[in-house]
DNA sequence: ATAATTGT
DNA sequence: ACAATTAT
């Protein structure tokens, strides 16, 4: 559960765009606040871990 | 134990 | 400040 789905664009620490499924997708919500969608990825091309936020209708 | 991730 | 998550 909460692992990640389908592919997004995001910008990896070194600054370069490209789509990368989330290992791991989670909520990021104080209690009554909207709050963002976090992806936990990993640079393919450095093996370093960063997060990253996920479009708000990214299933969780 | 902490950093880092967004938006309210 | 607050929320969850986990690699470091």
């Amino acid at each position: 559960m909460s692992s990640g789905k389908r592919a997004v664009k995001v910008k990896t620490p070194n600054g370069k765009e490209m789509e990368l499924v989330p290992e791991k997708a989670w909520a990021l919500a104080p209690k009554g606040r909207k709050g963002v969608k976090i992806g936990l990825f990993k640079d393919p091309e450095t093996g370093k871990y960063f997060r990253h936020k996920l479009p708000d209708d990214y299933p969780i």
